[in-house]
DNA sequence: TCGTAAGCGAGACGGTACGTCTAGTCTTTCA
DNA sequence: TGAAAGACTAGACGTACCGTCTCGCTTACGA
């Protein structure tokens, strides 16, 4: 954030105020939900004036946006031994994120609004989605090391597009069967997944002859 | 609808009121966005009473579900020859849908909606999710007439996970790639696609080897 | 007034709330005073929604001129057998509504908006003001019966200035004894005031000559 | 500057915030009217923060009376050589006094306060109202002087009830003419209005008689 | 053919939440 | 150490919709 050298006059803003807010929010959000989610609610959970929320929000989906970010920030993926442990441990642990309550319909609520609202798509971006693409770049590293994948192509754009590609196919699929198929995503669906993201559609269509997709 | 065996007395509902509310909440949803379609609006663009709307849609949720329900049943698939082609083709086209304002607003909106009210996720399942699939049916026994795929295994119940996972791996994958990381679904990305979908992680990462992935 | 010749469509006003917003007015008015008179707090005596009140009055003082304007109403001059004991019933009447505190506070309260606010100048002229101009005319009417006062002027408009230069001497002469100079209007006060505006400043200057000015 | 040996560590812009303070309280009244004249608007207005102006009044309303009140001092009471030319002059004068928005928006509105509020009507008396019954005072001793009144009584409780009664009968004249009757105090008002007060409703009635009203 | 039951438009109803504004108070930093 | 700047709590403001409820029609069926 490359120094804020503005000598702040007056009373600075409170931090621990920024801290209730966006834990009422993600506490209210369980409670309550997405469309009944009040600013004033909010404020009130929060021991906080409504003014003080406006003066830092302009809106209930920016709020949101903040509130849920953190969460996501928790994913992790810890290395499995090899690329298809990887890939079932991070489709795995990004549903159980979904699952949780406050993560889905924020997360559903807030893309909804950035239909129609550049700047918040800007926001959402920023905040959530391409933190986790790190992810992928994680894991595409160590497979890489691992020679299950090969090294990176010469062009950097091409590499760039690979990655976004298999961002967009998981967490796609997660998030389609999770909140759309609203299917359980488990062991099962994650080995069926992963052999198909891996091997590709004629594998995936007759798994008998390789191993078995249940746990 | 199968046997309305009420002789329905009174006044019948007026159809022109229905097509008027559907076409006026399609419109709408266009111009001003989910968080602003109003009940009220919608009648007033209609030319009609709010009861009159109350009377067939309890909930804005509802409504729009009907509404776009529609658009969704105008996608096909025509043969394109082959499976890659196929699978390209409806990416295509399911990308272009999603492009158009109203299809995009509404789908998200609906779904985060729905994450707090299973009544509503069984109406878009019915109305719009489940209504899809034939897509992916109609492609794979094509691509089994073809030769491209095996048949379909003894056990249906595998036939159908197989179905339900390609359908959320398209489908989750041109989403998020449209409405979440907000990039452009056009030929190219089509091609790199469909090469992961049918030959695996392996193959995409390298696709230099066989075939240029652009147009 | 003089009919009302519109079908008036919809769902028609309720009286009752309009009864129960004015006496919800005065009795809040009493109770909390002026400035701390909210919109809100009315609605909730009334049993009314805000919105109900703000249908039938923009602002608060529109709201409070229509709720005391009654007051004013019941302002009546009994025939006191002369002129002398018509002008001290109409003065000690008048000062006894001025001493109930919700008159007394909305009267200077509306009066002080007014001072900005042409269209509640009117308001209060109509609904107020010029409806106790009759007490001024009822009086001199009946003294010129008697022969204490000589008949009207042949010029109208000469009659109109008297008649109001009267009406602001005693009103205005009560309302500042009541509310500006703050003292009791008591019998005594109104005799002597009343032998002013009887005789004029030479009499009253030296009233021991004639008759004593308490009762 | 070389001398100006101050060490000022205290308060040095006390004296000019005052001043400031009065003066855009003044100017705002005129602008904004009373209802709309807020703490921090003055505050902004006159370059100073809300904490000094908080220090020195504790309210709007004692704000503005001292605002105002120096207003009220201009008034003069020049001898016109006879009771009926002094009269007349102090009715003008104050009428134009009355004319000013500042003057007549701030004087109702902290009389309205002043309703239910024992101190603010102390001070309202102490810095408006008693300093202009000076003027009454000197126009009834010039008066005595020349013969057209007679001297004091021997009583001082009853000169003073007559002089208050004076005062409130001009004054309210006056007001009640200017801010609730809303007409114009001119050279003929105030002329029927003095015949009205030294002479009483008798010859005011049939002035024709003595002297013609008009300028 | 006529009654009657439901649908229709209009719009008022009691509510909830909005986002803004103001009142006063409470920290900060500056001079 | 007082004044400016401005963040703070509290709560009223007037508006927009909500979903429900009269109203006075209109429309179609069935007796």
């Amino acid at each position: 954030m490359a120094g804020c050298p503005a000598p702040r006059r007056g009373r600075p803003r409170s931090a621990a105020a920024d801290r209730a807010i966006l834990d009422a929010t993600r506490t209210a959000l369980v409670e309550v939900g997405w469309s009944k989610l009040t600013m004033g609610e909010v404020a009130r959970r929060a021991g906080v004036a409504k003014t003080t929320l406006y003066r830092r929000w302009a809106a209930k989906s920016e709020l949101v946006v903040d509130a849920v970010a953190v969460l996501f920030d928790e994913l992790e993926l810890p290395d499995g031994g090899s690329l298809r442990a990887d890939v079932e441990g991070v489709v795995l642990s990004f549903a159980a994120l979904l699952r949780r309550p406050e993560t889905k319909t924020a997360l559903m609520a807030v893309l909804a609004e950035s239909t129609t609202d550049e700047a918040l798509r800007r926001r959402i971006r920023a905040a959530i989605v391409d933190r986790q693409k790190r992810l992928v770049l994680d894991g595409r590293a160590r497979a890489q090391r691992r020679g299950e994948l090969p090294p990176d192509s010469a062009d950097p754009a091409e590499t760039e597009r690979v990655v976004d590609l298999i961002f967009d196919v998981i967490a796609g699929a997660v998030v389609h069967r999770s909140l759309v198929s609203d299917c359980p995503v488990d062991g099962a669906w994650a080995a069926t997944f992963t052999t198909l993201l891996l091997d590709g559609l004629g594998s995936a269509s007759a798994p008998r002859a390789g191993e078995p997709p249940g746990p």
